[in-house]
DNA sequence: TCTGGGGTCCTAGGACCC
DNA sequence: TCTGGGGTCCTAGGACCC
């Protein structure tokens, strides 16, 4: 099936690779197949970041310390994430992708919002067909006229199947489902409208504008009361470029106060690394700091020239701590150290052109960044 | 056994300008 | 004459996403 060129229905469809990272390691690693498999830090504070099906049949998840993991499936294969290697199969995947679809939306490294045209769910066989055949991954698909619908309904067709929501049913479907299936409803959202009594989609399709709106406010109040009645945008977003770029580290343990010049230090120079390979500048720092509490906080400051070179990333970065820190009340040990650039612009300086990216077109607002690969997959805190 | 890393967007108050 | 309103920049925090 090729994409259409008629005036036919236009369809949305999420696509997204089920339990990805656990999923390549089994296909470079075949021996794997049918065994409990752990993607994850393997430090002392390290989590899981993906796993397979058998091991989430032994109560592990996404999110859960490795540790807790190895208790609950002390049988399971512990692998240390490969980025790289998932960016390569990622490619693969959005490749195919770009085959079917009209347009495609990337959204993190193993799931992106399609535009098709003709005949929806056929489309959606035909694709997911091609990415098993291709790559040898697991593919979910939800379909439907939107991207709320299109999302929920990849929650259920997962592991490996197609879900289709037809608009006229829509409402129907998402009734009896929690609210927190709903994109951009998490924890804590969740748990407020649990409390005033909204537990499910169908909750709040019952409930007025109004009042959703006097629980979380006039944008958000009428952003969710449009989409528990299935209604979202029905095209898709432009690529837009990134807007900032950080590096935080959270230490095996604890580090005292005295330590963390060197570590600021450290984390200077891989963002600056990473500031210069896509050719941006920022224009404020913001360091970030988590203490043993867990209690975190950031402080930020403008910079009149543009950040990108380690020594003035450093001084900043070392003066922000000690201003705020050195004479605090907070405890003298730190958790977390984090940086980050925001506001960036292109760095229209000296150097290289274009031969350095050769994938790029000027106007590609992704240059040197690539979003879609610079993202882990992730998991709620 | 406590809780990763890399992002986006929203809110809100004060400064500052008109 | 006791108090306007909009716009933008700046900073801090928080919710959310994968
Ligand atoms: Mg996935
Ligand atoms: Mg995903």
């Amino acid at each position: 099936m090729e994409k259409g060129t008629g005036f036919m229905d236009r369809w949305i469809l999420l696509c997204d690779l089920d339990a990805f990272f656990a999923a390549v390691e089994v296909l470079d690693q075949p021996h794997l197949k049918g065994k409990p498999v752990i993607v994850g830090g393997m430090g002392p504070r390290g989590v899981v970041a993906t796993c397979s099906y058998e091991a989430r049949a032994a109560g592990v998840h996404s999110a859960m310390s490795t540790a807790k993991a190895r208790e609950l499936c002390p049988q399971g294969v512990f692998l240390p994430p490969r980025p790289q290697r998932y960016r390569e199969k990622s490619q693969e995947v959005f490749a195919i992708f770009r085959r079917f679809a009209l347009m495609i939306e990337p959204r993190s490294i193993d799931e992106a919002y399609l535009e098709v045209d003709g005949d929806g769910p056929e489309m959606a066989k035909a694709i997911q067909e091609a990415v098993v055949r291709e790559t040898g991954l697991s593919l979910a698909i939800g379909g439907g006229a939107n991207k709320v619908v299109a999302k929920i309904a990849s929650q259920l067709a997962k592991p490996g199947g197609i879900f289709w929501i037809p608009q006229e049913k829509a409402a129907e479907i998402l009734a009896p489902l929690p609210a927190g299936m709903l994109p951009g409803v998490g924890p804590k959202t969740e748990a407020l409208l649990r409390k005033e009594g909204y537990a499910t989609i169908g909750d709040l399709q019952k409930a007025s504008r109004e009042r959703l709106q006097a629980l979380l406010g006039e944008r958000a109040g009428q952003s969710l009361w449009e989409k528990a009645a299935g209604q979202g945008p029905e095209f898709l977003d432009a690529p837009v470029p990134p807007k900032s770029v950080s590096v935080e580290e959270t230490f095996p343990f604890d580090i005292p106060y005295s330590q963390v010049p060197s570590e600021l230090r450290k984390l200077s120079r891989q963002l600056a690394k990473r500031l210069q390979g896509r050719r941006v500048k920022g224009h404020t720092l913001a360091l970030k700091i988590r203490f043993p509490s867990f209690q975190t906080l950031t402080r930020q400051t403008a910079s009149p020239q543009g950040l990108q070179d380690e020594e003035e990333i450093f001084s900043l970065a070392r003066r922000l701590f000690e201003i705020h820190m050195v004479r605090g009340q907070y405890p003298r040990r730190v958790r977390l150290l984090g940086l980050r650039v925001n506001q960036l612009k292109k760095d229209e300086g000296k150097g290289r052109q274009l031969t350095f990216f050769p994938l790029l077109r000027p106007d590609d607002p992704f240059a040197g960044a690539l979003p879609e690969e610079s993202r882990g997959e992730g998991f709620p805190p």
